[in-house]
DNA sequence: TTGTATGCGTTATCAT
DNA sequence: ATGATAACGCATACAA
């Protein structure tokens, strides 16, 4: 307790009443007389009086917080796509008087952190970021009895947890059909590592695109590692540069979809003309122009999106949800559907474009 | 608690102690028998023992957190500069057993969450982030007693209270400098808000190595925003395609240099070769080409550079060893110099590039 | 070296 | 409608 503060023994003092009568008056229970209520809440305002989380917490057993555990050795989770998601998320948290918990810890320390999250009631429930197949974390959580709630999924039958998700696989598989359907045939894939259940999806999706429109698979167009912009320019610039070079890019991120606008650049290409660029959109923060007079201006990326903030918004609120309904209760799933956006990065096939290519360079 | 977890009674039961040496042997008292110790430690681990957070927090008075306030509305705060702050503080944190706790606040609350957290005894310490010149928070600490650390700075005489900053003036007057050694006259600066501190600072730099170099400010030149994407790309196509642009940019981050890249790959101008750009780089994770065979390859931008990661390390060191040092202890202020970094978007300037340009559109 | 008793600031139970 | 009293789980001053 900070030096002075005032408790609830002082402020009942003060007020010449119980304690337990202030509480009561505070916490808004209905026998409490409303001309006493007033007088009670007019004294904790003026002194400035606010319950000890600790106390309160001691006291019912609520911890009055969520927590997020962030792997530190993937930086995966240290980038613009988690903190818009956490911007979102701690809306939700404030909105309901609750505190928001980080953790940064290295991946072979994250079971000991739910333990602890646990056994200390650190926090009420917690947020499984990044989940990969058959992840360890969810059977864990289900025998800490711990709430929580999955950004993404798993595995397909998915149905013992709660889970948000973006329809990946649909996603992915739209955005190609849109590159075939300007006649398009070779789509390079530019995706985030494999091994994140969310990746396997999206290239699911663009093989099944594929397998649609009779178009043969290359493995020499498909590649999978972290949404950086740096991996987005090196493919790119090795695509661009061989001998029979992709046509389109379908890309995992905006960031590495940067990545691929700075080597067209270098290579004198344009975006939309000279090759076409679709992008998974997470709606970024960073990236978007201030709107002006309402409203935003027209993408500049043709995407697929889906904002990840407002699904930081809903995960929050799916949580706390949950920690207010019974054990029991079923478990809450939504998949969302991301939007095609029309911007500027995409056009029809150009007959010049299949085969070589004077470089502007 | 969780449904049957160990508390302190039951685990002196099992071992037939009183609560007092089983506490004592846990926390590393001296006086207690190392065979008793060994014993209470074993049985401890077996039983999944860990001490409540809120019943300890509430007899020691500490929380063991600290506190981030992020406010909601600019979305400054919101992006990948705060992130990877933040993922440095966090390591900090973890490694000492501190939790990092974050707000996401309307502007005008801001001040509510700090008294809340300091009467709530919520957290031990906070972070100010974003400071602004003269900006309110900092007497407000100060008179709330709790401990902190500004993540920049204030003002000029900034001797009342810990922080850690950038030096801004000397950072960009380099770079102007760099530039201007390359024959360039006509630099753009892309600052971040102006209301901001830091930035204030940033453009003082750039005045600095105009005066020295006897160079004229245009005021044409010189552009404050929000520092995104798309706020870069703005700038560089506005300027380019001018009557008389400049031949260099000084930009506040690598998020709007990644625009005015952009911007050049659209008028096909090279970086480096028709037009330059400096960069001050927070060193930002997402941005960081993946290390092959260890080492970082050659830098795209050339840069002033500082980790804003490792800031957020020595931030929350800072803190921590405040909140352990006695209340009148002198304040600890870090000046941190940026290093140059030569990357391939400097060269020299062309006589070609002074007058009209033959654009490549 | 170990144990007893008390306090931390709430909420909740049971009276009145 | 209000009050006395007992938890909540730990740490610590004091006693032995």
């Amino acid at each position: 307790m900070a030096r002075g503060a005032v408790n609830l023994k002082r402020l009942s003092q003060v007020l010449g009443l119980s304690p337990t009568t202030v509480s009561r008056a505070l916490n808004g229970f209905p026998e409490v007389n409303e001309k006493t209520r007033a007088r009670v809440v007019e004294a904790a305002n003026r002194l400035n009086y606010r319950p000890s989380a600790s106390a309160a917490s001691l006291a019912t057993g609520k911890a009055r917080a969520i927590g997020h555990v962030v792997p530190l050795a993937e930086h995966m989770m240290i980038n613009p796509h988690f903190s818009d998601f956490m911007a979102g998320a701690g809306e939700v948290y404030a909105q309901f008087g609750y505190e928001m918990l980080i953790k940064v810890v290295a991946r072979e320390d994250e079971a000991d952190v739910y333990r602890d999250f646990a056994s200390r009631s650190r926090v009420d429930g917690v947020v499984v970021h990044g989940p990969v197949t058959n992840d360890p974390r969810i059977p864990l959580l289900n025998s800490l009895g711990l709430p929580f709630v999955v950004h993404g999924r798993c595995d397909d039958l998915a149905s013992d947890y709660s889970w948000l998700d973006v329809n990946n696989r649909r996603a992915f598989c739209r955005a190609a059909e849109f590159l075939f359907d300007l006649g398009h045939r070779r789509i390079a894939l530019v995706n985030g590592i494999e091994a994140m259940n969310f990746a396997g999806r999206r290239r699911r999706g663009y093989e099944d695109a594929h397998q649609a429109r009779g178009v043969p698979l290359d493995a020499g167009l498909m590649f999978g590692a972290d949404m950086v912009e740096p991996y987005g320019y090196r493919v790119a610039r090795k695509l661009l540069e061989s001998a029979d070079p992709p046509s389109a890019f379908l890309v995992a991120s905006v960031l590495p979809a940067m990545g691929v606008i700075r080597a067209m650049g270098e290579l004198g290409l344009k975006a939309g003309t000279d090759v076409s660029i679709i992008a998974f959109d997470d709606d970024l923060s960073f990236l978007q122009a201030p709107s002006e007079g309402g409203g935003r201006g027209i993408p500049f990326f043709t995407a697929m999106r889906s904002s990840i903030r407002e699904a930081g918004r809903r995960a929050a609120e799916i949580l706390l949800e949950r920690i207010d309904a019974p054990a029991d209760a079923a478990p809450r799933q939504e998949l969302w559907e991301a939007e095609l956006v029309i911007g500027t990065t995409t056009g029809p096939l150009r007959q010049s474009a299949g085969g070589r290519r004077a470089f502007r360079v």
